[in-house]
RNA sequence: CGGGGCGUAGCGCAGCCUGGUAGCGCGCCUGGUUUGGGACCAGGAUGUCGAGUGUUCAAAUCACUCCGCCCCGACCA
């Protein structure tokens, strides 16, 4: 396309409220406008990546044997009761009457429409395995949408659903979506890596993100260094330590200190001269009204996410003032679990711990000498801690790394969760009813061009990977006053038109510097410079914008040339 | 939901404290000179100062209310 025609509104400066780099290259690139907090309009060029990632997860996904199909974006209160997640999603779904005062909701997920179209039209075991899927807006209201097109709450999702007749066979379709996954993302020429994590409200058995990695990414993962294990740092898990023996004749005497005005761990530290190690910290959680003391040693921190699934919780947080006054009879920062009447939920760390000190459920006391058996009893052992780096792979027990991602797929094994609240039931081969095991498996579409954003960029602007580029080449004449050097470069841009080649004719009237920014700016990955000086020599120059090289080549060959690349470039990421 | 900040030209900002009717840079328009990494000179256009109410002879400026946006936290696929 002609560059002087083009809707594309570059800027020099960068806007005040984008924080990230992706979300100030896509504003300055001209690819995305903010509406309104967390929603935006994709511009021409910006739309044009996102046909091309939605293209490559077209191929795939159909490669994989998915099919195609489109859901309504706004749907009924109904739907959304019988799978119980009218009551259960909280605020970030967006819930609105209409005129009949009936209530509706915004999709932010698919899983109920898809059950309630599969349940009507599939009723026997020989129209399994089926997958399903679409390319589609959804809607989160999220409560802080940041980092512009990376958390929004409007944004673009693929979703696929997976119906199997059995567990083996839920567990190809998921397999069969993990390959996909893996061949969507490195053809868009990402460095990611699949992650076990946690299901969240989607619910289900098991689950992978696939993340982005990026420094700027919003979740931590860890990985293994020898063996495959890799997981979201909120998943990772942390092996059991093998026992050490204990002693009863080790136990001191346990003892009330007053510890006035002395409540976190380091001021419990500091003043009876103990390590953080052999303090015991006592989180006091609410799980959806019933209270209940985690125990945890004192330089450790608490994954929420872990006390949640145990307790197998809707909602899981930290008690408020009140409640720990109520729970402990003490304020906040001298909760203990001598005495307490709470269940104790005690963590991995602290099972080998003795002589420990805790709060005293008192105002201004603490024990010291505390120990577990003697002085309390516990009701459960388990892992409720965050990994750190000083922890083994929980597979291998090999050293762990800590890296940065973005998670921009995750693919869930959903089990029998909806099907089952709605009934998608088929009849199997011996005529029995049973309930279809499903999957489900996102994409996000923005947050992915984003994510290949802040891998792929320079002090001078996006740098894209072929497949995903908005345009292959960009033709910039030097100087569009000079008849020879813009008889030549009409002359390409034909040409180039003419083999398909995906491309921008720089024809604006602008001094050569502007147009090599804006190149640079937006990213296009092969820049053809005419210029009078080099076609003098029947010479034009095609400088790569990935690493700078910066050739001449005759005239007559560059069309060929270029296609060569971009061919290359191509099929390097199949 | 708690804490903080911001709202003035298309964009980035100054002016507000100490009230007197709005300015800078970039961009935009016209003319000229330039023409290989965001040119220069001359001229020009553009603002319900987020909205409302109040105080005042007079409000961008002071007060109150509302709205919007952003940041930190809580929460979250």
């Amino acid at each position: 396309m002609r560059y002087s025609e083009m809707f594309l509104p570059t800027g020099r400066e960068v806007p005040s409220d984008a924080e990230v780099i992706s979300q100030q290259l896509m504003i300055r690139a001209g690819m995305i406008r903010k509406l309104t907090s967390g929603i935006y309009s994709y511009l021409p060029l910006g739309y044009l990546v996102i046909r091309k990632l939605e293209q490559i997860i077209r191929g795939e996904m159909n490669k994989a044997g998915a099919q195609e199909v489109h859901m309504p974006m706004v749907q009924p209160m109904e739907l959304w009761q019988e799978s119980g997640r009218w009551e259960l999603y909280g605020k970030e779904l967006l819930r609105f009457r209409d005129r009949h005062d009936h209530e509706y909701c915004l999709g932010p997920t698919h899983e109920e429409v898809i059950t309630s179209i599969v349940r009507n039209d599939i009723k026997t075991y020989r129209q399994l395995p089926r997958n399903l899927y679409q390319i589609q807006t959804k809607f989160r209201d999220e409560v802080r949408p940041r980092f512009g097109v990376m958390r929004c709450r409007e944004f673009g999702m693929k979703d696929a659903y997976s119906f199997d007749a059995d567990e083996e066979g839920a567990e190809k379709s998921y397999e069969k979506m993990f390959v996909a996954y893996n061949n969507i993302f490195r053809r868009c020429g990402l460095k990611f890596r699949p992650v076990e994590a946690d299901s969240g409200s989607i619910g289900g058995k098991y689950s992978h993100e696939f993340m982005v990695m990026a420094e700027s990414g919003e979740d931590a993962m860890v990985f293994c260094e020898k063996c495959s294990y890799a997981a979201n740092l909120e998943k990772a898990e942390v092996a059991c330590p093998e026992r050490k023996e204990i002693f009863e004749d080790d136990w001191l005497t346990m003892e009330e200190i007053n510890t006035p005005d002395v409540r976190t761990i380091e001021e419990v530290s500091t003043f009876l001269n103990v390590k953080p190690q052999d303090i015991v910290k006592t989180l006091i959680f609410d799980a959806d009204g019933k209270q209940y003391a985690v125990l945890i040693r004192g330089d450790h921190e608490v994954n929420e996410i872990k006390v949640k699934n145990y307790l197998a919780a809707n909602e899981v947080e930290l008690a408020s003032d009140e409640i720990i006054m109520k729970a402990t009879g003490s304020p906040r920062g001298f909760a203990g679990p001598v005495n307490i009447k709470i269940p104790i939920l005690l963590d991995y760390s602290v099972i080998d711990m003795v002589n420990f000190v805790t709060g005293a459920n008192k105002e201004d006391y603490h024990f010291k000498n505390v120990n577990i058996g003697r002085d309390f009893r516990i009701q459960a052992f388990a892992d409720f801690r965050i990994m750190t780096d000083q922890d083994k792979c929980p597979r291998c027990g090999s050293d762990i790394k800590f890296a940065r991602g973005i998670e921009v797929g995750h693919v869930f094994k959903l089990g029998t969760k909806y099907s089952k609240a709605m009934k998608a039931v088929f009849l199997d081969k011996d005529g029995q009813e049973k309930v279809m095991i499903m999957g489900c498996y996102g994409i996000g579409i923005g947050r992915t061009i984003a994510a290949g954003i802040e891998q792929n960029h320079d002090e001078n602007g996006i740098i894209w990977p072929m497949p995903l580029a908005p345009y292959q080449v960009i033709i910039t004449p030097v100087n569009v006053n000079e008849e020879e050097v813009m008889k030549a470069a009409e002359g390409l841009y034909k040409s180039m038109l003419d083999e398909n080649i995906e491309v921008i004719f720089d024809d604006r009237d602008e001094r050569a510097g502007v147009k090599f920014k804006d190149a640079d700016l937006i990213g296009i990955p092969l820049r053809v410079v005419v210029g009078q000086k080099n076609l003098v020599q029947g010479k034009v120059e095609l400088k790569i914008r990935k690493n700078g090289e910066n050739k001449l080549y005759p005239l007559q060959e560059i069309v060929q040339q270029v296609k060569q690349i971009i061919l290359q470039e191509l099929q390097y990421s199949e």
